[in-house]
RNA sequence: GCCCCCGUAGCUCAGGGGAUAGAGCACCGGCCUCCGGAGCCGGGUGCGUAGGUUCGAAUCCUACCGGGGGCGCCA
């Protein structure tokens, strides 16, 4: 089993500060970072300085006696002191080779799970029923989905749930207005999800304009939560047929062990949710709805802002069912708790959790994250639209990112003469949507970002169609000394000769993928990791440039041969990570 | 009005309290007798403003400016 640098480091490097400080000294926050230069090392420790201040000593002073007490001899060349009290570290070429060579042929890159593996819930997609899935669940459903992958890499025991939109006013209105519109029952097995949006449209409109329809509307909501049949057979159908289409998306997404647990499955619990927090107390009924006024939360006009558990018809919304879904998950063992929701709910989630907490739902060692993200822009700066001021729809958009990435695939392979691949349909589908998802999943998931098909399938820069034909490239060189085969290096002893900077600087990068994926988790930013790629990327090239493989004499070629698949290993697998299929031939 | 997020190079964006803030795109020059040139090598500009905390701030705090989002029975 490999060590990941950072972890050793930092393992290491405290027990430095105990012996040579005492251990009852408290270990500065950041023990050990990477250097922002080469030429400080390839780690450093700046704790001398910030203990400086309690110890009462010169920091130069502290670093020598830190750096004297290391036991690093096997992973780092001798530690060197710099002013004001940087202890540089570099890793040694041997350990960098013996890391390598473990990585050769695991399918895990030398990482090891986390030692503590808890159950966690993550929460993502969540279309509405009646809806098709639109832009706004794009990234909802890829972060997530990288995310579950990550946890789940790393050992923790990930459930993901599609919180569909199954429940609410929206099924009244709609209940209601179908009633209208077809008397003799629903219709039959032509309607397609075009037909539910357009009676989504037109419900909504009746419903904000015509005060009987709404109430009328509320009163169907009332009846469908009492189970009342026609009502509820209603709603079926519409589950049904909306979730059909929902499959496809998920299907070209590649998004697979989503399991949809809707806000319905919740319904039964929601009765006994509000009389939980009544006889905590925390319920105060205003015009007619049951609140939990929560501190730190105010209105408009500064008032206390509540978190409304049931209305003033007595129906419940979508705050209760957080927190339904909250307790039941936390009762059945998760200790982690991860929703994947745009950034527009964050005071929602921030009350429920606050509520949550308070009714002892949400004991402190659970922790509870709104993984929040900003909206996806047209070229123009608004919010992504069609051409005609649509929503553009998720499947729509797919598709013609697979048909840009097909198209160029056919000019190139007329360019160069050749036939068009007999797989090409699955090598577009691969770059289509690895581009979509490369395009987001690398963008710091808190801003807003603009979309456009041009800059993620263009195939410079920080790309999925970049990283995809790296891969490629690999695979191919790979292929020539008859090393595609599973297991090839496996029947000859490896060795790994790290002799020249490109090499090496390869072996660094490889070797921290377990650093990043840890990063990944504790901040919950893929980004992190497509960063990583994209660098591991950039020195595999360099690697590739000064150094030739193939022609190599025997040693060197074995050892460089090494480097490749290991390479080719990774990027397989954090991209695989991030939900992004390589192909072995672009 | 209050709350949240964002503001870094001409553009799109990275950046974990640590040293001289990095990529890509675009622009200009090199490199194909060479394993896939979607590549490699070189070229320069910037942390919204003003304070504060700190040995050290793009990063933490405060105020302001600019952009986006949210703010009582939709989810």
């Amino acid at each position: 089993m490999a060590d990941s640098p950072l972890r050793l480091l930092r393992a290491r490097v405290g027990a430095g500060v105990a012996a040579a400080f005492g251990a009852d000294v408290e270990p500065p926050e950041s023990l050990v970072v990477p250097t922002s230069d080469p030429r400080h090392g390839d780690y450093t420790c700046p704790a001398a300085m910030s203990l400086a201040r309690t110890l009462r000593r010169p920091p130069h002073e502290l670093a020598e006696r830190l750096a004297a007490a290391l036991d690093l001899a096997d992973v780092c060349d001798p530690p060197e002191v710099v002013r004001p009290g940087f202890v540089n570290l570099r890793l040694r070429r041997s350990w960098l080779e013996s890391q390598v060579v473990a990585m050769v042929g695991d399918d895990r890159l030398g990482i090891g799970p986390v030692a503590e593996p808890v159950r966690v819930v993550v929460d993502y997609s969540g279309p509405n029923v009646a809806k098709q899935m639109h832009v706004g669940h794009l990234r909802s459903t890829i972060i997530g989905d990288s995310l579950g992958n990550v946890l789940e890499f790393l050992g923790h025991e990930v459930e993901r749930v599609n919180h569909l939109g199954d429940w609410g006013t929206q099924f009244g209105m709609l209940i209601a207005h179908v009633e209208d519109v077809h008397p003799g029952g629903l219709g039959g097995a032509g309607t397609e999800v075009e037909d539910l949006e357009a009676l989504y449209r037109t419900a909504n409109a009746r419903f904000s304009e015509d005060p009987a329809f709404r109430d009328r509307a509320r009163q169907r909501v009332v009846d469908l939560q009492s189970g009342e049949p026609a009502a509820r057979a209603a709603w079926q159908w519409m589950v049904d047929l909306s979730m059909a289409r929902n499959q496809e998306v998920y299907d070209l997404l590649g998004v697979r062990s989503l399991v949809t647990r809707g806000e319905s499955s919740y319904q039964p619990l929601l009765a006994d949710v509000v009389a939980e927090l009544e006889a905590a107390g925390l319920v105060v009924v205003d015009d007619g709805a049951k609140c939990v006024f929560v501190e730190g939360f105010t209105n408009k006009a500064g008032e206390p802002l509540p978190l409304i558990v049931q209305k003033a018809d007595g129906a419940y919304n979508y705050a209760t069912t957080d927190l339904a879904a909250l307790r039941s998950r936390v009762e059945q063992g998760a200790r982690r708790l991860v929703y994947v929701t745009d950034a527009g709910q964050a005071q929602h989630f921030a009350m429920v959790f606050a509520v949550a907490a308070r009714a002892g739902w949400l004991p402190p060692d659970v922790e509870a994250a709104h993984v929040a993200f900003g909206l996806v822009l047209g070229e123009g700066g608004g919010r992504l639209r069609t051409r005609s001021g649509d929503t553009v729809r998720l499947h729509g958009l797919l598709d013609e990112a697979v048909a840009r990435a097909r198209a160029f695939l056919v000019a190139r392979a007329a360019e160069r003469g050749e036939p068009v691949p007999a797989d090409i349909d699955e090598v577009a589908r691969a770059v289509g949507v690895g581009a979509v998802k490369y395009g987001d999943l690398s963008q710091n998931r808190q801003s807003n970002y603009v979309f456009s098909y041009d800059r993620m399938l263009t195939l410079k820069g920080n790309t999925a169609p970049y990283l995809q034909y790296a891969y490629a490239r690999i695979r191919s060189i790979l292929r020539e000394a008859g090393r595609d085969g599973d297991g090839g290096t496996a029947a000859e002893a490896v060795t790994v000769s790290l002799g020249e900077p490109q090499e090496a600087d390869l072996a660094r990068r490889l070797v921290a993928t377990g650093d990043v994926l840890e990063r990944v988790v504790d901040d919950y930013l893929p980004s992190h990791l497509s960063a990583h790629l994209y660098e591991l990327a950039q020195a595999f090239h360099q690697f590739y440039e000064h150094c030739p493989v193939l022609r190599a004499e025997a040693a060197v070629r074995r050892s460089r041969l090494a480097l490749c698949e290991v390479t080719a290993a990774s990027l397989r697998r954090g991209l695989g990570l991030l939900g992004i299929e390589v192909p072995e031939r672009i």
